[in-house]
DNA sequence: TGCCAGGAATTGC
DNA sequence: GCAATTCATGGC
């Protein structure tokens, strides 16, 4: 087996470094900001290595590590090589939002390394403070996933599947949190549930599917779809975050409503999903 | 200190 | 149906 290594351009502003920034708010992803490098655990086992070498304006990358033109190609696809970003922003550069499509200009919606990583990552992000819910999802990936390379990879639903509840009470989950994970991790662990499957199925059959599960609601279905399958149109209204940044972003004294919010969607559609990632930045 | 946190299920009317 | 309550605990 011979990996391969890859060096390539995009004829498209592509905002690496601020990418990366993202990629490291998780606690779970191997960013190294200074050499612009991130370490990427594959579904094949080996553990890939994707680096920034040119500019925002003329962006270009080493991959190293590929075990065949297969992964290339996920890889280009998670970091949406292939999405250009200029219309985007254009598409809004005439709206409120605007002035934070400026400011974090470039920035692409990557998404996450593991479908079933960014499920149990949104159950436990429901309701919690990034920092405690960062905390409780190292604690699950430290217990129960696998360090290899000095990079973490999440556990095998197959592995919490035969979790009890009070495993993860010990390590101040709640108890619906627990029986969440443990249920949602049965199904997939079965063949109930196929998140693979997912990818050919359109945003309002997967919603139906997932919702159908205990503890997932549209905040977590919508997260699910912008984050684990890179869906271009979603914006969780349920988002404490997305709220407050509207209210930062549109200079009110409270949050606004449901309706205010959804009179805006027409403006930002086809993406909502980046007007949602560009508003979580402009908090972060 | 008391409210809030990148929600969802359950209960009560 | 839909609003209020509960869940659990850290952060500020």
């Amino acid at each position: 087996m011979f990996p391969i290594d890859i060096q390539f351009s995009l004829p498209f502003t592509y905002n690496f470094d601020r990418a990366l920034a993202r990629l490291a708010g998780d606690p779970i992803n191997s960013v190294d900001l200074e050499g612009r490098l991130v370490r990427i655990p594959m579904e094949e086992g080996n553990i890939l290595n994707l680096q920034g070498m040119g500019t925002a304006d003329q962006p270009s990358f080493v991959l190293k590590n590929a075990v065949d033109e297969l992964q290339i190609e996920a890889v280009k696809s998670i970091f949406h090589f292939d999405k250009p970003l200029d219309g985007i922003g254009a598409h809004f550069a005439d709206t409120d939002l605007g002035p934070i499509f400026m400011e974090h200009e470039g920035t692409p919606l990557v998404r996450s390394f593991s479908l079933y990583g960014e499920l149990m990552k949104s159950i436990i992000h429901q309701q919690l403070n990034l920092s405690f819910a960062n905390t409780l999802l190292m604690r699950f990936v430290e217990s129960y996933g696998d360090k290899i390379d000095g990079v973490w990879r999440y556990p095998s639903p197959e592995r919490i599947a035969l979790l009890d509840v009070s495993e993860l009470r010990d390590m101040q989950f709640s108890t619906r949190k627990a029986e969440y994970m443990i249920g949602l991790s049965q199904a997939i662990a079965n063949g109930t549930l196929d998140l693979e499957k997912f990818r050919q199925l359109d945003d309002d059959e997967v919603t139906a599917e997932l919702v159908s599960y205990r503890g997932v609601g549209p905040w977590t279905a919508q997260g699910f779809l912008m984050f684990g399958l890179g869906r271009p149109n979603l914006f969780p209204l349920a988002d404490v975050g997305l709220q407050n940044a509207l209210k930062k972003v549109w200079g009110m004294d409270r949050k606004p409503t449901r309706d205010e919010m959804l009179v805006r969607f027409p403006a930002w559609s086809p993406y909502l999903s980046y007007a949602a990632l560009y508003l979580w930045r402009s908090i972060e």
